[in-house]
DNA sequence: TAGCGAATGCGAATGCATTCTCATCTAAAT
DNA sequence: ATTTAGATGAGAATGCATTCGCATTCGCTA
């Protein structure tokens, strides 16, 4: 995989975000560093640094996948349904989740997502 | 809302299934009732009947919404990979989850979902 | 049981995220 | 510097769930 500079942007971008970012966000941000990116160039990395274990699509519900870096501690999210964002939570209780399975499923991943108002729309009028 | 032959079978649908059905799954099996149904009349009602505080939806990661009768206990649910089903959950841990949300955010909805294997795909090979 | 308006079936249309095509560009090996 | 295969940009194309438009049908009410 050659070292391009929307590459370089792409990656870049989701480090400092510190939260999982969408194909349309990660392009918007990596504008300021390769100005004119394209949203294929963006999927098409995604892809790519997917397979190369570099970064990890997150799911989220009723909402397209968000990307961060590959490799972060096991953690869950939360949704602000005002801006949109996903954020970052630390922590899971996984144990406690695990009983709720019915007798003979074998639970394999576990979702968890809480939603609301962010902080800084919580504080912000529009 | 008038009462018809494909409204029913809908409703009764939804309430032998036992578990949250998507439209497709909804169509098929509203057909053993009304032949020939269609899926845009599942559509349409599941709309109506949604408004009417009938039927709710129940979202799922990374697929299409499903719809179950409302008015249920609050629960979640466990996504068969294998065979593409959901099934209730009973029980919930929602105390413990709303701690996990950082300073400042508030916390309005949450969803848990379980993945794994059902217990009829364990057992059964093909 | 006649008539009206809601409901249906059908296929086309929409919205959307994502992927593809292909001509052009460019990183990096020679 | 040249070469060349991998990358990009642009827009068209895809896949999909969901919705629409409209002629026809059918519940219900008078």
């Amino acid at each position: 995989m050659r070292r391009t500079r929307q590459r370089e942007a792409i990656l870049t971008t989701l480090r400092d975000a510190g939260r999982p970012l969408t194909p349309a966000e990660i392009g918007e941000l990596a504008a300021q560093d390769v100005h004119g990116i394209n949203l294929a160039t963006v999927y098409r990395n995604l892809k790519l640094m997917g397979e190369a274990g570099e970064v990890a699509a997150v799911d989220c519900v009723g909402q397209p996948a968000r990307y961060e870096v590959a490799g972060l501690d096991h953690h869950h999210h939360f949704h602000c349904d005002v801006c949109d964002r996903l954020f970052d939570l630390s922590g899971c209780i996984a144990e406690e989740l695990e009983r709720l399975a019915p007798l003979g499923f074998e639970v394999r991943h576990h979702h968890i997502q809480l939603s609301g108002q962010c902080a800084s729309c919580r504080t912000q009028p529009g």
